[in-house]
DNA sequence: CCGTATCCATTCCGATACTG
DNA sequence: CAGTATCGGAATGGATACGG
């Protein structure tokens, strides 16, 4: 039997965690963001094998999250860059960091963090607004299903 | 061999991953936020076999995001509620929803989506602030680095 | 109704060896 | 350097049966 597949699913939740819900995908999302390229790159920062890592391009790619380009610098091999659908994934990466970096990060413990390029300030937390501007705690949301509660 | 964990990496996003980045996690934090607390609900709700399902609450449970507290009808069982720690997962689960519903559904396809309580209208898309009130794309962001890349 | 225990198929992950 | 091929062990997921 196979795992229980989401991508039918109505909740975008569950579509989205169908596709980048695994361990090593949003690693390696987050450090396409840091503006790592190349295999050899992915490999050592994430310490995955090199067939994992292989595959776990390889359906990137295929979902359109990375695609494959030209090494930027003179060198013949190919290099893995963001497109825009994948880039878009920067609000989960930064939500999930500060989660961490909140709740599971003794308080002066050393701790990588995304910063502001500009002036390498920390980012603001995340802030959810509602139409007319409030902001908007756990409590004041409210899931409407689309069909079914699924 | 197991599988590589991240609970101890420098990375936030990593350590964050490593307790809930799995697929069943983070729909059992959504239904939480929707309301269910009883065992059968988010069985009918998910589709999960019983047995992972107690295994995943039974973790959640462990790392402090659901506590198991009476129940609040009449009946003589528990109940899975969200604590502090889990409540604040939401903006994760809302980045999840907002880039699933942009990238992965067609244009009028149905699906469920997170509303404001208040009136039911749709959430702004998050946005990312830093200190001096800019909004931050992906680009304007930069990741740095605990002590090693990882 | 609320789980736990067991069983089995599948998948995943990591190491290693190998190709171009 | 950039992968692919293969292999064994581990964990996962699902169904079912069982106990409080």
């Amino acid at each position: 039997m196979k795992r229980t597949s989401f991508n039918d699913s109505v909740c975008p939740i569950a579509r989205s965690l169908d596709l980048i819900g695994d361990w090593w995908t949003l690693l390696i999302v987050r450090d396409a963001l840091g503006g790592i390229k190349r295999f050899s790159e992915f490999q050592r920062s994430l310490g995955a094998a090199k067939n994992i890592l292989s595959s776990r391009l390889k359906t990137l790619v295929a979902e359109g999250i990375l695609e494959i380009g030209p090494a930027s610098d003179g060198s013949a091999y190919q290099e893995y860059v963001l497109t825009q659908k994948g880039k878009e994934l920067y609000p989960i990466l930064i939500a999930l960091g500060q989660w961490g970096n909140q709740y599971l990060f003794a308080e002066e413990e050393a701790c990588s963090r995304a910063v502001d390029r500009l002036n390498l300030q920390p980012i603001e937390p995340i802030r959810l607004h509602a139409k007319d501007g409030r902001v908007l705690g756990a409590e004041d949301i409210q899931v409407i299903p689309g069909n079914s509660g699924e």
